[in-house]
RNA sequence: GGCCCCGUAGCUCAGUGGAUAGAGCAACCGCCUCCUAAGCGGUAGGUCGGAGGUUCGAAUCCUCCCGGGGUCGCCA
């Protein structure tokens, strides 16, 4: 996916509005090239695709870099020193830019003027909660499907992190301009649903006195007794010592039922609320697999045949078996896959097949699915059949997130049904809350294994990263109080008209530095559907924040309030309630929400 | 054995094809008559698992190998 196109972009100029000084620059410096062409200085018909605007690691090497001449000297036939320099000449020309000088190799180096940095903290101050939001995304539609977890149960610690991993994701890709559907697959058409009715029926019978044993196969969860009880309270006694065809279907939908509502509450709980679930039982009998199959069949991608065993390790009751096979292997995956039972059946795959048509004739023009990591050999095969059913249209990009360690204390705190020691997703959020839960789900990549610990997440000391980045949006509430006391006025509005001409110091500078890489950020997070990029962001920017903070300690000057001096007050309250904007914004996108004050 | 993910400071982890690879913890040295010290500054700590390759430039892309985890035809 490329960011953006090139050239003369008559969006360009809108763009501007969005405030994102990378990509202001990245345009500045694109135009000045074709400048150089035109006067003849580079060569006709290069590609500046591969021109990057970027900071550099090293900030002794100024505020923004780009590797122009190195990317072009080649293509170009001139010496990269030579382009930087005649592309220097052009970008000092621009008021936003203080310095641009040629360094290393041939990296041309720019430094802002400090306007370019006060114009940063009063769009911020404008945008409010919209600052950094981006048109990237085009309005294109994106289904995001997270947790389809089985309606057999309460959701437990693993759903939790592919919870606020695709809720999060979702909100990204809004605020980078996405259409977003958010949805949940329903599983209510496999054998484990059967699974499910059974056992509701043993609690059914348990609700009317019986005496009765749960046996392997069944769920002895007491999460189904008062589902039970409902259901013996509604049909009284007449499947009692009825045969499992007279009940089966009728308890099957029943229960899923019941059970959807404690997940769809479970996930409330944590702030996730789906636009759709999506039944896989309503694929069955209406020929929506039939159609997504017959699809594939006029593309001769099902045929009948015997898969070869396993490489290497061969199962122990392997034999050969003719099968309904989908021909994925013309798609990139390894295997081709069954499609169908030997019982004629579906096998899970088929009805996934179809669900995934489904949502290709939806409209959707990217589809993101979340899964754990014990499905990745699954990526593959789905994979495929998008780009089967799609004609490569479509994009499927699988997020697969790694397990979640708990600890009590440091100590590992080991999950085990029987000993009912199983944690849900309820247990976590009503002993931590749900902002801490989500907050610390995105504290690893989603393929890195995520430690939860209960008592460190509550902690509040700067080890802890969920109480660090709300101790700043705190403080700064704290000084918007005091300066509000004092009479100061600190309205957004009027501090986005204040001048900042006063904001110099290179603590100060660095806080604003810290700001305008935001939009930058949403943009990068969201290309790569990494949510977590939100949160570690957030930790740095509060980082400058409580930097700032403290060296007002040694430098009164650069205290946030200036008695006496209220217009200098409100210049760096500016920059700190700016600062606090993205902060809400950033936690907004997590769905966290920042706290006023933490006494 | 095939496929997927991971391997970066003593520990836990970030890192967008860019320059001398970062943060937190742990260790050591400092900072509160002052907006929340629930915080901040500094010192020290690295063959980016290994070897090739592509590139002007690789922790990042490709190949092979080593180590850890996941997964592997009628469970979803």
């Amino acid at each position: 996916m490329t960011l953006t196109d090139p050239v003369v972009n008559p969006a360009a100029r809108h763009r501007m509005a969005d405030m994102n000084l990378f990509s202001e620059l990245h345009h500045l410096v694109i135009g000045s090239l074709n400048d150089m062409v035109a006067e003849g200085a580079l060569p006709d018909g290069l590609d500046f695709a591969n021109v990057a605007v970027e900071p550099p690691r090293d900030p002794a090497h100024g505020d923004m870099a780009t590797n122009a001449a190195m990317v072009l000297a080649k293509p170009a036939g001139l010496k990269p020193r030579d382009i930087a320099a005649g592309l220097a000449d052009k970008l000092a020309a621009d008021p936003r830019i203080a310095v641009a000088e040629v360094a290393g190799p041939g990296f041309l180096n720019l430094r802002l003027e400090p306007a370019a940095w006060h114009r940063v903290v009063a769009a911020a101050l404008t945008a409010g909660a919209g600052f950094g939001a981006s048109r990237m995304g085009q309005g294109r539609k994106v289904n995001v499907e997270y947790v389809s977890a089985n309606p057999t149960g309460p959701l437990h610690v693993g759903h939790t992190r592919g919870a606020v991993f695709g809720d999060a994701l979702a909100s990204l890709l809004d605020f980078a301009g996405y259409a977003v559907t958010r949805e949940y697959y329903i599983n209510d058409g496999g054998a484990q649903v059967d699974v499910l009715a059974r056992s509701v029926y043993l609690r059914y019978l348990e609700a009317l006195g019986q005496q009765v044993a749960f046996e392997d196969g069944t769920y002895p969860g007491d999460y189904l007794i008062p589902v039970g009880e409902a259901l013996a309270e509604e049909v009284g006694a007449r499947w009692v010592d009825q045969p499992e065809s007279v009940w089966l279907a009728e308890i099957r939908d029943f229960a899923t039922m019941k059970m959807m509502d404690m997940i769809r509450a479970d996930l409330a709980v944590l702030g996730v609320e789906m636009d759709v679930f999506y039944s896989e039982k309503s694929l069955y009998g209406t020929g929506r697999i039939e159609e997504a199959l017959s699809e594939l069949e006029e593309q001769g991608l099902i045929y009948t045949g015997v898969l070869e065993p396993p490489k290497g390790k061969t199962p122990e009751d392997w034999e050969p078996r003719e099968q309904t096979l989908f021909r994925s292997t013309a798609h990139g995956d390894d295997v081709d896959r069954p499609i169908r039972k030997s019982d004629g059946s579906w096998t899970y795959f088929a009805p996934d097949i179809a669900y995934h048509y489904d949502k290709i004739d939806r409209g959707f023009d990217e589809l993101i699915d979340v899964f754990g990591a014990d499905h990745g050999g699954y990526v593959k095969r789905m994979k495929a059949a998008v780009s089967a059913l799609s004609n490569g249209r479509v994009p499927l990009d699988v997020k697969l997130c790694q397990l979640v360690k708990l600890y009590k204390n440091g100590a590992p705190f080991k999950m085990s049904k029987r000993a009912g020691t199983f944690v849900t997703l309820r247990d976590v959020v009503e002993q931590v809350g749900p902002d801490v839960t989500r907050f610390v789900m995105l504290t690893r990549k989603n393929d890195a294994p995520l430690d939860f610990d209960f008592d460190k997440v509550l902690e509040q000391s700067k080890d802890n990263p969920v109480f660090y980045v709300q101790y700043a949006h705190a403080r700064v509430c704290s000084v918007l109080r005091k300066a509000a006391a004092a009479g100061i006025a600190v309205d957004d509005a009027g501090l986005a008209a204040q001048d900042l001409t006063g904001l110099a110091h290179e603590a100060e500078i660095a806080l604003a530095k810290k700001i305008g890489e935001w939009p930058r950020l949403v943009e990068i997070a969201a290309r790569h559907h990494e949510p977590h990029r939100v949160a570690f962001y957030l930790y740095e920017l509060a980082s400058e924040l409580h930097a700032l903070w403290n060296r007002g300690n040694d430098d009164p000057s650069l205290r946030f309030l200036q008695e006496d001096a209220p217009e200098t007050s409100r210049t760096k309250i500016a920059l700190i309630r700016a600062t606090a904007v993205v902060i809400s914004a950033g936690l907004g996108i997590l769905g966290v929400t920042p706290v006023e004050e933490m006494r």
